[in-house]
DNA sequence: ACGCGTTATATTTTGTCAAATATAACGCTT
DNA sequence: AAGCGTTATATTTGACAAAATATAACGCGT
């Protein structure tokens, strides 16, 4: 996995859920899928394993109320996986925050950077 | 620890240093220490060990070119512990990008609540 | 000198989470 | 019906983190 950019990331956290309900790792999945159409290769690109990535999208489908990747196996192609009309509502909400957030945040930030060791 | 209120809860992500390099948790931690000027009082406030607590100050303090906490041992008052002036900075930057981002992404924020299980 | 309450640190134990491994199910194509 | 690539799921293993426990160090009072 790259090294993400020393930048602000916001992770969305639900009373129940645990303390990762949503956040930066989620999202680049849910971009990943939506451009190959495929978990496993969404999770190859990401360097992780298709458990995980699995797991993840396990997670984020139970979270909502209906689910936000539509996968299917079996096929010519073997199966795949595509954005549900609300993932992609979730995804473009998250991704309009976490700029909004940066924005909002950048003097006090740059600051902090500042006075890292 | 007493339950969260669901609310958009931004994380510092450095290059370095771990994934939780500073969060909400080590934020109200040290407003807790700046209020009773002591680790431990602060840390049984907020229903944590000593231990932990000492763990995440050392780990602040070693992340930034100063200290943001100043301990001191021994004394008429057994000892105490106290904010730096860099430590308030921090922590006062911190507080007004938390409150910032919030603003920033209330609509979304609200939208997304809507659509939970 | 002793006690007190705090900070500081090491060590052990426990629990949890991620990773690895293995296998099954699916449905289209040939 | 056999093969393929994918999704789906269980099980085991290992690594790491958190918690618990114990002890030391400090410096000012009494």
């Amino acid at each position: 996995m790259a090294r993400p950019a020393p930048q602000l990331q916001p992770r969305l956290r639900f009373p129940h859920a645990g303390p990762d309900a949503f956040g930066p790792g989620k999202a680049e999945l849910l971009r990943h899928i939506a451009a190959t159409g495929s978990i496993r290769t969404a999770a190859a690109e990401l360097g992780m394993s298709y458990n995980r990535a699995w797991q993840l999208v396990t997670a984020m489908n139970a979270l909502f109320r209906q689910p936000l990747v539509a996968a299917a196996r079996g096929g010519g192609t073997g199966g795949g996986a595509a954005l549900t009309p609300l993932g992609e509502e979730v995804l473009a909400r998250y991704t309009r925050m976490a700029d909004a957030c940066r924005a909002a945040t950048r003097p006090d930030w740059a600051a902090l950077l500042r006075l890292l060791k």
